[in-house]
DNA sequence: TCAAGATATGACACTGAGTGCCTATTGACA
DNA sequence: TGTCAATAGGCACTCAGTGTCATATCTTGA
């Protein structure tokens, strides 16, 4: 399943690139705020043309969002390895819990990115487009589980409201509770089953 | 508390300015998308010179969704008329399908919307803002109703997250089912109690 | 009812995001 | 190594959104 064909330079380069341009991004967001950061300035600081900037991302959010889509994945495939003994709202809610830890030991870039995020109204509308792959991402594990496509749907979407209002109880208290615990307390409210 | 001041003539011409405004806007918008619709041609439509619809709505986005605040002072102002001998989490599943009724009845209104919303990328991300705007309320109700803050905030969450579900898949399914069914059927799903 | 002050509008110029198009490089591959 | 395809840069353009200032319109109190 691990196709490992060896990329060729050309992808090499691209795909430093774009980090490149993310990290410059992110280094100048964090410090300057999204807003008053202009995608002149982020070329220059990646040493590329604005015009190349908007080859690798469609939109200055895009750039932020660059690595959110590092913990999504990790997301997906912690669902996918959800055994079949497990109930899946269970399992989901079990690793939901355990994205919890992962925020909390990193918690530093967290709060960061949180705070580019609530320093700009568009980044925070950009941010809530991403929940719509989270909340996707666990109703396909519940459909996988052999719930229905309605049922799915319905957990799914309770399961991401909870979970965003979890959070945001979370960073507005100052981010310093154990956000694993609050998981646990929000899950144990809503008392799901299959 | 009915504060009935009659207002000045500057008063009413301001609110009728906005009026014609978000309806050129609209009328713009279903007719060509969001995206194809410029603020030029929004002024020019509604008599007005573009720097002053800046200063009716802060942006194009803030034009399309005049109207829907509308909607969500209904919903502030029936989850206030809920008595105390009704259990707080109940009463609002209730005002939500009675929602859910008007949504079924202004059909056409409610659909086209949702295609000029599905048209542009920008418009989803504020609208998604706006959900923010119904779980608050729906906080702020459950919290009246005497529960803890955590409580209020996961129950407001979930239903949120419920809500937006069952209505991604009424829309997707081309908004002909019975909506307040769907509704009904959803909350017996979570099967919440306060 | 009218003059003075407050508020709303228009005109204009400016910044910054995002796009189309064309040219110049650079890597792939035979 | 020469040819082809992909990538980057340059430039001009559209459109959203903002600051500023002059002008027009409304309010209010004497």
């Amino acid at each position: 399943m691990t196709t490992t064909t060896t990329p060729t330079l050309r992808e090499r380069k691209k795909a430093r690139t774009r980090q490149t341009i993310a990290e410059a991004a992110l280094a100048l967001f964090l410090a300057r705020g999204f807003d008053d950061t202009t995608v002149d300035m982020i070329a220059e600081a990646a040493e590329i043309s604005r015009r190349t900037f908007f080859r690798y991302f469609e939109t200055k959010e895009a750039a932020f969002f660059a690595n959110q889509e590092e913990r999504l994945e990790l997301f997906r495939a912690r669902l996918a390895e959800v055994g079949r003994q497990e109930r899946p709202t269970r399992a989901i809610q079990r690793v939901c819990l355990e994205m919890a830890a992962i925020y909390m030991a990193e918690r530093e870039i967290t709060l960061g990115q949180h705070q580019v995020i609530e320093s700009s109204r568009s980044l925070k509308a950009y941010d809530q487009q991403l929940d719509e792959s989270w909340e996707r991402a666990i109703f396909d594990a519940l459909a996988a589980g052999g719930l229905s496509r309605f049922r799915a749907r319905v957990i799914a979407g309770a399961l991401i409201g909870t979970v965003r209002a979890v959070l945001r109880g979370w960073f507005r208290a100052g981010a310093t509770d154990d956000l694993v615990e609050l998981g646990r307390r929000a899950f144990a409210i809503l008392d799901l089953d299959d």
